[in-house]
RNA sequence: GUGGAUGUGGCGUAGUUGGUUAACGCGCCAGUUUGUGGCACUGGAGACCGUGGGUUCGAGUCCCAUCUUCCACC
């Protein structure tokens, strides 16, 4: 049987390892390399649905299963129709589930074989999350491409824990495909392992065996110096199958976006374009704007010149930090409309670069405009 | 006019029986943010404590005078 998200190749840059492809899903296509917006609760925040499809131009966004679970229950999102339906979003979503809150939410959770109990960082109430009932909630969530549950190890662990923490991770995943159920969503592996390429590489392999339709690495960008997440970042992707959508977790600041796509990976995601929208600051092309500054008070041109967000074509910096110095709503929200539409215009230039064989060659040019001096 | 209260960084306040470099909130300035526990977090600048005398080893804290503002009374 034909699994439901499956990747089609376009074009390898041949300047790099870089991959033009499409990424086909049940709720439309998607062109890859790309951004994902993060819409942790059912929502980008304080973006409406129209605006990430016509302002942002985004193609998937995520949504998170730990979240939902706990606000408003998968039984509710299921009742209303599923995700797609009950937020009004009827392209790709991506669900992550639960794996980042092992991680983040560190003082909260236990681990054992089973799997994690949560202490709600609502109430203290608990909760225990395991392979099988993640799928299960997963699967009432209805997104078309859901994630195994994992454990993102935190930055630095030690070689023992990072390797007995992903060989549960491995058998997890072979948990969650076993329960697995839905012929319409796809379920993707998450590579872990930590900063050690021979476990890397052990879990590349065991996870490639069990034929998963989409592959992600995660574990990386938690903290790590640049160097070790390039290096990584670069050791990890090749491992991964050509033939399905790679997708590496947790990244978007510009430079780790453009790099990720020189490596070979195809989809990405991050939080980091809406959180510093909301504490005011940019991104643009000739690198970040902290538009909530001083010396932006006056300033009566846009965000972003080369820009053509809705933010930018009718919004100064000046009103902009005002907004943002007075706590007006409005200023996140052109903030976060600017800085989403920056990455998926990012992402789209990236696919052209790849298209022309000239990735590697954007990429010099583009660390010199952003203000990266360093590879 | 009399009596009472008040006067501390831009604003609002804390400052114990007088004791090292005067605290806090807001504001201001800047930094951080990477599968969202966040309109968050971390720093920084900024005050001769109304003014002038006095007591004391030592005064924002006590005394005197004076001015400011407020309240009450005549």
């Amino acid at each position: 049987m034909k699994p439901s998200v499956t990747y089609e190749l376009l074009h390898e840059c041949k300047q790099s390892g870089a991959r033009r492809g499409i990424v086909h899903t049940p709720h439309g296509d998607i062109q890859t390399p790309v951004f994902m917006p993060v819409g942790t609760q059912a929502t980008v925040k304080s973006m409406t649905p129209e605006e990430l499809e016509n302002e942002v131009k985004a193609q998937i966004i995520l949504s998170n299963t730990y979240h939902l679970y706990l606000r408003p229950g998968q039984d509710i999102v299921k009742e209303a129709g599923g995700l797609h339906s009950f937020m009004k979003w009827n392209h790709p979503i991506l669900t992550d589930s639960g794996g980042f809150q092992v991680f983040s939410l560190g003082d909260l959770r236990t681990i054992s074989e089973e799997g994690v109990e949560f202490k709600s960082h609502l109430d203290g109430s608990k909760h225990f999350f395991s392979p099988e009932s993640v799928m299960k909630t997963e699967e009432d969530l209805g997104a078309d491409i859901i994630m195994a549950f994992d454990e993102c190890c935190s930055y630095p662990s030690t070689y023992e824990y990072t390797k007995q923490s992903m060989e549960r991770t491995t058998r997890w995943a072979k948990r969650c495909k076993a329960a697995h159920k839905t012929q319409n969503q796809a379920l993707f592996g998450i590579i872990q392992g930590g900063f050690y390429e021979d476990l890397r590489k052990q879990s590349a392999e065991e996870l490639i065996k069990l034929k998963l339709p989409g592959y992600a690495i995660g574990g990386i960008s938690v903290g790590e110096p640049k160097e070790e997440f390039l290096k990584m970042l670069y050791y990890t992707t090749p491992l991964m199958p050509k033939d399905k959508p790679r997708y590496l977790m947790g990244v978007g600041s510009p430079d780790y976006l453009v790099e990720a796509a020189l490596a070979g990976i195809d989809m990405c995601d991050c939080v980091l374009p809406t959180r510093v929208a909301r504490n005011g600051t940019a991104m643009t092309w000739n690198g970040k704007v902290v538009v909530r500054n001083a010396t932006y008070e006056r300033d009566f041109t846009p965000l972003d010149p080369e820009c053509d967000c809705y933010t930018c074509k009718n919004y100064t910096r000046a009103y902009i930090r005002h907004l943002v110095k007075t706590n007006e709503i409005l200023g996140i929200r052109l903030l976060s409309i600017h800085n989403l539409r920056f990455l998926t215009s990012l992402m789209e230039r990236v696919r052209i670069e790849i298209e022309n064989d000239n990735l590697l060659s954007f990429k010099n040019e583009f660390y010199k405009k952003y203000g990266y001096t360093k590879e």
